[in-house]
DNA sequence: TAAACAATGTGTATTTAGTACATATTCATT
DNA sequence: AATGAATATGTACTAAATACACATTGTTTA
């Protein structure tokens, strides 16, 4: 709303349209929470408690305080329901079908964040919160699979120009983990020595000069993200607008 | 909202707040159309009637009806502001700063549009109404600045993989007009033959076998747009979500 | 009407990035 | 000590990006 003003709607038009009609919209945040895990890109649901959804899952979202602002929203949604502390978000699209939600008229804003299954151990245990493949989820409540496939494109359209999986990898972190995660975002098998040139040309990666453990194999060299992108990339950061 | 329902709001710190406060908050689509006229890219922008932001200018918006998508929302900004029709609308970005508004918590979703000005004469008549150059937009009403440079941005980074920026075009343009277009909106220099040659391997072009009229030097080829984009990236089809 | 002007149209050499592909090495296991 | 399984690495080829200069065409004007 830029010349309009809330309380003096103009418009004969408008002027039939009372201002609790406006205000009845309410706003909300989703969450499309994505974390790596065996080898597999995975997104935490929640089982919808919605009788209309029964036996479906859904992103976790809420609906924004009043004074709340909208990174904040979606980072207490996060910090609410899986206790994560200084994770990677950001911010997709703005949802507003009309019938996307059952008991009335909703917006919402999908953001999308990446953490690291394995390093943030979270408190799933008071509600039915649970990973689940992105591979295998066909169907959502609302429309959240059309949020969550809008994030994963965008996650797509990011992740070659952009240091932001490393969120998805613990701290430090061999090349094929990182080759691997890629192959399962992209959803492509790379070649092992051109995805290596790659990467080397990009200058993201400080070498260790360690080597991963308990494996079973020849292990291989581990390798972090530099810090001067952990500050623009990682953490709370990523979401400001 | 995924699992809270607007009105069985469930935990003891949401129960604080009274249905009334979620619904205080007022929902608005904000445009920013854009056009490109005598090698400069241009916004269309208002004089702001709020006495808070007397002087300065602002994006054209209005608030969401109460039955109305996000997209026909801000379509209809368009055309009943401008009395444009057939327009690239695109969705960029939902803001919700706290004290964005001075009248109220009113968060925006932001869209660009982008029009040829010289085709489509626009009704500037009833009210102050006008064209501004990009470059010299220093100071908006709002946080319309932020809003604004969020939408060049990511015109900036979507114009060379995809052909949206034949909107600010006419039907029929030359190599020159085209190169001179993506110069003013990248802000850089582009050396001719490297440009023809980047753009001849996109294959978007048709040739037409026409000449461009009226000039006062050596006219150059015109082209148009193939038809298979246009259906994906001209006019209102752009801004499906 | 010829010369000057101002822009169009085009090609080649160089550098850089992307792709396809095979062998030697290292550590763990047997 | 031999085997297995993964790591580590290099080269030839193709495609794209960049740097750079000259002939051509239509208009203007002297």
């Amino acid at each position: 709303m830029s010349n309009t003003n809330a309380v003096k709607l103009k418009t004969a038009e408008i002027e039939k349209i009372s201002h609790l009609d406006y205000f009845n919209i309410a706003i909300s945040v989703d969450c499309v929470i994505l974390g790596y895990e065996d080898k597999e890109l995975k997104v935490l649901l929640i089982k919808s408690d919605l009788k209309e959804f029964e036996g479906l899952y859904s992103l976790l979202g809420d609906l924004i305080r009043p004074n709340e602002e909208l990174d904040a929203a979606s980072y207490r949604v996060l910090q609410e329901r899986t206790g994560l502390e200084d994770v990677y978000l950001e911010q997709v699209h703005a949802f507003g079908g009309i019938e996307r939600h059952p008991s009335g008229r909703v917006i919402t804003i999908a953001y999308y964040s990446l953490i690291d299954i394995k390093n943030h151990k979270l408190k799933l245990s008071h509600n039915e919160l649970h990973w689940h493949e992105v591979s295998k989820v066909t169907k959502l409540a609302f429309d959240h699979k059309d949020i969550l496939d809008t994030c994963l494109t965008q996650l797509k359209d990011k992740v070659m120009d952009h240091p932001v999986i490393f969120n998805l990898l613990p701290e430090k972190f061999s090349l094929r983990e990182l080759q691997e995660l890629y192959e399962s975002i992209l959803g492509v098998e790379l070649d092992r020595r051109n995805f290596r040139k790659k990467i080397a040309l990009k200058d993201w990666l400080e070498d260790l000069n360690e080597m991963e453990t308990n494996l079973s194999h020849r292990p291989g060299k581990l390798y972090s993200l530099k810090n001067k992108f952990k500050e623009e990339y990682v953490g709370l950061s990523g979401s400001t607008q």
